[in-house]
This record gives structure tokens, sequence and C-alpha cells, in this order.
DNA sequence: CGTTGTGAACGGATTCACAGCC
DNA sequence: GGCTGTGAATCCGTTCACAACG
């Protein structure tokens, strides 16, 4: 089962870069907060500030959603939060199952952040026995047993796997061949999943791992660059303009 | 490969690429999983497969490090491991202080891919007075009225804030003052950093949200059917836009 | 006016394909 | 023969700069 489709060429021909979809949940937060303080228009300057991009960028991502500005005004805040969490698909309703209820999934549980944007926590499920029936965040843990019962009876498409690294290969499989074409992995694994499954994956080492290069290279620089500027820098509290790396991923879609 | 004098791009960022740093800890992962099996080799190709990378580009990376291969043989894996744990800078010893021990912090703490990475565990840190001397993980939570001589004492220069949004920035500039020079957000937030520290970030929610995109775009393709819904709704308020929004910053690279 | 929207220039990252070496 | 290392080609994303337009 579960073999070569072709492989989907990474952008879609008429679709929107990778790299403006992963902004428009930035976008999204930041226009979120406008629109709680009742700011009924913004400029590309202004939304990219808070947003901490740049507003060429800002500019040119809209422009793959559409015209939506006003020239010489801006962008309707509701109008563009609308129309951007249209596109993202957060006008509908996604069921989300989280498995593994260790420290990781109860936070992941806990997490505002997802209830409040169109992801529902449909259930939780865990491996161990002495879970079940408890409540966490409000929702009681189900043991894996159930694990394909509950997906199909909630029509999952979503999960999140925030299991140790051993369990969660199996745990993946399961959750696709019951039907889920999207995950989240916390575990530091690599996935293998068959071909039209996406794969999004958050490891928490590798990020550290990230500002441990950045960090050692500052101190080997310190040491050769005696004669610079006197002290701190100056109190430039720039927001953090620069882009991360390329971002922490790696898209996903693995190979068969 | 360019030994001659024509000179190096402005940026004096010696060497290797950020795409390339960011996908060392992926290697290294893969690389120390052969260890562990006493592998003594490995080609490109099967390094590329277990990291889930393809080979030209994991070949091209490792060039960037030296020549470390043999050809016609592969990579030797202990030594591997020793040049890309030395290029991070995981060769020596981190503390990294945790703000914020709510279920996230928690799940940090107790994150074995911390301590057996050079990451060492400083301290713990949480507002609530409650929390105080509570050990987790085995480490007793310490007051956030200490932050400041922790981080002195111990010789933090990482940082990793799991508070709740509202706090993160105020933390931020607080481990800032006291000497943090790179920082692991995950609070829905953007952080405002004076010029010379690292950020990161980690937002659980917009990868769910990027999941969502994607997600939305396969349904629409296997009905190919009606496109966009016409009419803009009202005032459309996605969902009940509660309390926090999701939010994401954009982490930093190098300092200016 | 001021600000959007966008072609064009640029630069970095990925992929190709093969020379070089074991 | 097999595999690495790498210039060259290509792809993709960012930035520039300005025309279009309310």
């Amino acid at each position: 089962m579960a073999t070569g489709r072709t492989h989907r060429p990474a952008t879609r021909s008429r679709g929107i870069p990778e790299a403006t979809v992963a902004r428009l949940p930035l976008y999204l937060r930041a226009l979120t907060a406008l629109s709680e303080r009742s700011v009924p228009t913004v400029s590309s300057e202004e939304l990219a500030a808070a947003a901490g991009v740049n507003s060429a960028k800002l500019r040119k991502d809209f422009s793959y959603l559409g015209s939506y500005g006003t020239r010489g005004v801006g962008y309707d805040v509701e109008y563009l939060v609308y129309q951007i969490s249209r596109e993202l698909g957060l006008t509908q309703d996604w069921p989300v199952v989280i498995v593994g209820i260790g420290n990781l999934g109860a936070a992941l549980a806990n997490y505002g952040g997802f209830a409040s944007r169109g992801f529902r926590v449909a259930a939780l499920i865990d491996a161990d026995p002495a879970m079940a029936g408890k409540p966490v965040a409000g929702i009681p843990v189900q043991h894996t047993d159930e694990l394909e019962s509950i997906i199909q009876d909630n029509g999952v498409s979503i999960g999140v796997i925030a299991t140790p690294a051993g369990a969660a290969q199996q745990v993946c499989d399961r959750l696709v061949a019951a039907g889920v074409t999207s995950i989240l992995n916390f575990a530091p694994t690599v996935l293998s999943v068959p071909d039209g499954v996406d794969v999004r994956k958050v490891d928490l080492s590798i990020e550290l791992q990230i500002l441990a290069f950045h960090e050692q290279r500052k101190a080997g620089e310190e040491a050769t660059a005696t004669a610079e500027s006197p002290a701190v820098p100056t109190a430039t509290r720039t927001e953090s303009a620069t882009d991360q790396g390329p971002d922490g991923d790696v898209p996903a879609v693995m190979p068969a």
C-alpha cells in the first residue's frame, strides 16, 4: 500500500509561494490584535512593523492573495483578517487529535492559540492505560486502542504527535492508515509517510543547537575584534528584523 | 573550490550558509543513531535518507565544513559526529535557563534532547511564588526575583521563554539586561531585542495553520468544485477572537 | 499627495552533472 | 566501480524602485 504517486511539484502552478504561506499566520495575528483595538485600516509599513517583517515583503505577499488594499490609504483590517483566514482555511472547523499526553501533549491541549483559531481538540490519546479517563484541559484522555475509531468518527484529518521518539513512527502509521493527511510532529524523529501526507516538524533541541552555533560564533568574534565600539551597542531596540534562517522547516512529504 | 584571491562577498559570515546550519542538527541526530548501532561508515545517500534530505544537498552542506569524506567509501560516522558537534558548538557546555514553568516549561525541562547535547538546564524560573522550591525534572523552581543573579552566577547566555504571551517581552528584557544573548521564544509574541541578540521562535499554532492551508488545498483539489465562496460576510470575525491571538516573530540571525 | 501593487534586479539555496579520487 | 566534492545551471525568495491610482 501507499506507493508512488508522482512527486508533487513543490509549489502548485497558480499557488501561493510557501514562504508567503508561512508568513500569513504572522500577519493574521498582528491584524487580529489591531482588530481588537478597533483600528480600521493599516498601512503596509505599520503592519509590517507589527509582524516583524519589511513592508515590501508584506506587500508582495499580499499581492499573491489579490488586490485587497487601497492606494493612498492602506488595508482594511477586518477585510484582511477575513481574507487571510479564508486563505488559510481557518473559516472552517478543523478537528485535531493529540497523541501522547505527557507534559508536552498537555501543554498543547491547554494552548489557547489552537482553540481560538478554528482548531478544535477532538481527542487526546495516550498509550498509558492509567491516563485513560483522566481529564486534561477538560478533555478526557482516551486509550490508543481507540485511535482509529476516534479519527473516523470525528473526521479528523490533522494529527499532532507528542509521543516519545520511539513511538512516533508507529503512531504516525496508524494515524495515516486511519485517514489523517496532515501531521505536526514534535518527536525528534524523521517520519516516513506516503505521498500526499504533509508532515511538519517542530524540534526543540534543533532550535537550541542553531542558537548555540551563533552563540559560539559571537564568542569567537569578540576575541578577534577587541577594538569594537564601546560597551553595549546602542539602546536601539529594533525589532528583530532579521529573518530567521531558512525557517526551521523541512516542508513535508517524505520519500517512500 | 575557491582558494583564490577572489574576495568574498560582503557579509563576513565566515563560511557556512544559514540553511546549512539549520540542517546540521538533523545530520547529527542521524549520525548519532548510526553511531549507537556501531555503524562505522555511511554514504551520502544513506545518511541523506536517514535525515530526510537529498544526497546532493547533504554533500554540498558537508563541503562547507571541509572534506571529511572518502571518495568511493563514504563518511566516517564517529569523525563526522565530532566535526559537526564542534561546528555547532556542542563540545562545550551551555547552561540555559527556562522561564515559565507551566506545562510547556516542564516539558522542556524534562526533554532529554537538551541534556544529551551539551545543554544543561541551569535553572527553572517562574513568577508564581507557589512554585518556588518545587522540583520539576529534579530541579527546584526559583522565583523570578532571582533571575538576574542566576544568570550572572551561572554565566548563562541562552534563555528559553515559555511564559504566557503577556509576560514574554518583559522577561526577555530582563534576560537581555542580565547578559543573555540568545533566546528561544515559545510565547506567541514578536520580541524586540537589541542588536547582537539572537531570537528564534517556535510557534505551535503557526505550524498548525500552515498545515490547515495545505489540507484545505487537498480537499479543494479532490472536489475541484465550486471556487471560493463569493460575498464577504459582514463584520467577519473568524472565531472567538478571545484573548491572545497567536502571533509569531521573525527571529534574528546575526548582530549588525 | 500617500500608498499600493509589481516588473526587474539581485542574491541565496537547491539541484544537476561530472570531474576527481579512492 | 563507487562515491565524494564542486562548478554551473536553475529555482525561489527578497529587495528595489517606480508606475498606477485612490
